[in-house]
DNA sequence: CTTGACCTGTGTCAAAGACACAGGTGTATG
DNA sequence: CATACACCTGTGTCTTTGACACAGGTCAAG
């Protein structure tokens, strides 16, 4: 009652839960970033528990956007380093963006073959029995696939050549 | 020259250097598998390095072509654990990859629309100038496209229902 | 005062290897 | 034979981004 009504100043400070709730994310998420000193909460000296206030709210909002980007954990904080000093955190932003472009297109074509892989190895054995295992193989569904996969090197390699 | 000659039995045996090799996979992986129990190899008493006979060879081969085919370690043993008891892991199998095609699907597009914000950002950053950060924001470029995403999903929200 | 629901911080765990490190091996030279 | 040097080995630790377990604290209802 008497903290609810005295809001004018203390209002804006929330605790894990309360802040993981307004920003959609685990309070685990919070702890995490807490923990390894993105954001500075005040502590409690009383109880121990961690309140955040108006500016480690934002702080925590512009950590989840880019994150959202593909940032990593370390990409943020030479960000927020470099902004800390006042200068333009843009060119560095400019910068680590694309790297990350670069290795999420990598990771994409890596999903997009492993996908295609799956798919034609589940295709392929729909039409194959199942068989028991013999001393020179532990399973012939994953190995005969294997080996369709290396035919099928030799022959782009050739038509490439 | 002794070993050499000698190599009517012990020929095919192999460490762990040179076994990657021949796989084309580096020797820490081969370690890997063995610390986690996979491969067996025998010890040399006299200065404790590992020989790798054929038979883990070909289990290594196999643990290989399972993991191309996006099989967990976790999955892979199951399946030799399987396959151990003579019994035919190809119903094991057939049940695991539709578990994991499933989660490579959403992996799939997770990184499909991570990479067209990446892309959209890069192209809509091209003509916005650097700013210093503000006392409400680190970086404009970041903060700015975070929320023309949020515009957008109350477009389609409006659009969709 | 007690019960029970919820909240908290801290410590540990996860996947799949990569890397560092101290020491062993083998061989080409002095 | 000794020494140098390149390469090889096993073991221990590190990575990333939180999720989970756990013991205890807090707060309102009874």
């Amino acid at each position: 009652m008497f903290g609810l009504a005295n809001l004018s100043y203390s209002e804006v400070y929330m605790r894990v839960s309360a802040l993981a709730k307004q920003l959609n994310i685990t309070p685990d998420t919070v702890r995490y970033y807490t923990r390894i000193g993105l954001l500075s909460p005040v502590k409690n000296s009383s109880n121990g528990y961690k309140s955040y206030g108006k500016h480690e709210q934002q702080r925590l909002h512009f950590i989840l956007s880019a994150r959202r980007l593909g940032f990593s954990i370390e990409d943020i904080t030479q960000i927020l380093a470099e902004a800390a000093t006042g200068h333009s955190a843009c060119p560095l932003v400019r910068q680590l963006i694309e790297q990350r472009l670069k290795q999420t297109e990598l990771q994409f074509q890596q999903t997009q073959a492993l996908r295609a892989r799956m798919k034609n190895a589940l295709k392929q054995w729909q039409s194959e029995p199942d068989k028991p295992p013999t001393g020179h193989m532990v399973c012939h569904l994953i190995e005969a696939f294997n080996e369709s996969l290396i035919e099928e090197q030799h022959y782009a390699t050739e038509h490439n050549a």
